[in-house]
DNA sequence: AAATAAAATGCAAGCGCTTGCATTCCTGTT
DNA sequence: AACAGGAATGCAAGCGCTTGCATTTTATTT
């Protein structure tokens, strides 16, 4: 059996007490260490160690009114399409010695407020939110508390709001358009949820723009909307293939639906791209692993969540001093598109 | 331009002043709301909700020495080995209104140490940590602190811990035993670095231990240690390929060093699994996208994310009262492990 | 060695919240 | 109508820390 152990960890004072001086001195000894005599510090700094103090954080943000740290709400942990960034995001978080928080929403848009509620009562001195596009309230909060904040995987030419990502619409045009040059005219598309998701809506927003463009030539047969899973993404595809006259590809709103689509594809027989041409959005890892390769949309996960770190940082340090900035996507060809059957 | 938001957010006081009562009679409002008249609640969360008031976390944490906060140190973010399991750990814990702090350790003690301490600081009720082995320090430190803590990833029957895992030997034993059901005796391992990690460790111990049980006929021709990255897995995939005699079946450590060799292997012309088998751990998404698919041992994420929320809490709202739990595993045969190549 | 400036340290208030105890306000009872 | 008892509310202290200002110590100069 281990010894009980000192049930209240030591603070300020224990460790003042053990040094042979006051409290101050201590946080001095902290926070601004050149203002104490070398000699001292010493003292202070066996102390610390010899107790395992801690700073409380709860006395600290009172007393300073910050918090060093930041809060992060992000629609889900589970596949990795976010994490990548976030784990970027963190790293130079850590490097300046700042703590995330991070929450996730679920891709709700009530239970995003309630986090961000909940991370701002923590203390957040700033926030990384993912996408544009949120309820009234909670923009209404955000600005009425005054916190700076970041929003990730999206861009926007606004004055008025941070943004670090690339334009979802533009991309998603893009692509469009290159299944247009293989010669697709008939046209499945499988979306995740647009309400509340303006990276969805404007994905979808985007090829639709692409193919009902005057001269296109080409028909939107069917646009299944669903949500961001492997057996969703199955439903999906079956409803698709239903579908009279039948796409020769279908544009999936991002890895995990497309993904989930090829495999489904498999146990049905169908072949890709032979019989139909699938093609992903974010070039999660798993678009490379699958049987065709993905042909998608390459996100610039690691440099986002590295420039949103630095420029929030900016901001709150030093607010107005943060900047948008916009990131370019790709195309990555890896074959899971291809020419439609000749009939 | 947006006009400067109110530099500083609402009080208790300023609730106070708008509802007309005292502090403590908001302050009980919204801890013990049955402890106030009727009237005045209403009054009071009216007011509350016209303030836009969110408690502060530093007052409250400093005044009721509790946080209703959780850490989490995790190896890594960026693939998705831990992800799913923290999504459950987190949407338990956000049904409780226990916020959920999470650090990355990137595999690295000493970081891990610093991240522990940071959560700690920020008041964190409990910890959720990967893996048993630690430093003496950072052990030294958590039960110094008397902080409630639950590993999860693995399984020991010790009264002093708390776990919610599985036996990575046992599964790991169980899977080389089924290669030498194959007929495999010429065997190949590649495992994460083992230094620090006692996940890897074990798994590498079970394997060797099936391997080198008198009888088995088998020899481990070379085992490699790399990190947990695909770049690295076709590293390693090139030294054991160029052992002679080169081994029939190559046992990964786990899903990411696997899905990167098979992919390693197609770009050189080597089929697997005719011409070489090959085994992963922890049957991550990939696992199932992969050509062919991972033969793999099947880490129950969910659930562990779950139980372990649910013991951590227990262990925390009455100490003593957390279980260690230990989940199974099983194998997933899905097609990269075959009998070899008779000669 | 005395005077002065500068560096080091201590004092005390206050950050926003909870909570034990004291006080006031209602009931309902006799 | 007076009073007891309980419900509702207010008072005030204190949680651990920082920081402006006052005080003491040390170093520097003459």
């Amino acid at each position: 059996m281990t010894p009980p152990p000192p049930s209240t960890p030591p603070t300020l004072e224990d460790v003042a007490q053990a040094a042979g001086v006051s409290p101050s001195t201590i946080s001095r000894a902290i926070n601004t260490p050149d203002r104490v005599a070398e000699r001292t510090r010493q003292r202070i700094e066996e102390a610390i160690e010899r107790l395992g103090y801690t700073p409380n954080f709860g006395g600290r943000a009172l007393a300073t009114r910050r918090t060093n740290t930041i809060g992060a709400v992000i629609p889900s942990l589970a596949n990795s399409v976010f994490a990548g960034g976030i784990q970027a995001f963190q790293e130079v978080l850590a490097r300046e010695k700042v703590t995330l928080l991070i929450g996730s929403s679920n891709y709700d848009p009530d239970y995003e407020f309630e986090q961000i509620q909940t991370l701002i009562s923590h203390g957040a001195d700033g926030m990384l939110l993912v996408g544009s596009q949120r309820p009234e309230r909670t923009q209404q909060f955000l600005t009425s508390r005054g916190i700076p904040t970041l929003n990730v995987w999206c861009f926007h030419s606004d004055p008025d709001q941070l943004y670090v990502g690339f334009d979802n619409f533009r991309a998603a045009f893009d692509l469009a358009r290159l299944v247009l040059d293989y010669g697709h005219r008939s046209i499945g598309i499988v979306t995740g949820i647009t309400e509340g998701n303006d990276r969805a809506l404007n994905r979808l927003l985007g090829m639709q723009a692409a193919f009902d463009a005057p001269g296109s030539g080409a028909s939107v047969e069917i646009i299944e909307q669903t949500k961001y899973s492997f057996d969703h993404a199955a439903k999906a595809f079956d409803s698709v293939i239903a579908q009279a006259p039948r796409p020769t590809v279908i544009l999936a709103g991002n890895d995990v639906l497309a993904a989930g689509m090829i495999m489904r594809a498999k146990a049905l027989g169908i072949r890709v791209p032979e019989d139909i041409s699938i093609t992903g959005f974010d070039d999660i890892a798993i678009a490379q692993f699958v049987e065709p390769g993905l042909t998608t949309v390459r996100v610039p996960q690691q440099q986002m969540g590295q420039r949103a770190a630095e420029e929030l940082l900016a901001e709150i340090r030093q607010p107005g001093s943060g900047q948008s900035v916009e990131l370019l996507t790709h195309i990555i060809q890896r074959g899971s598109l291809a020419a439609p059957a000749s009939r």
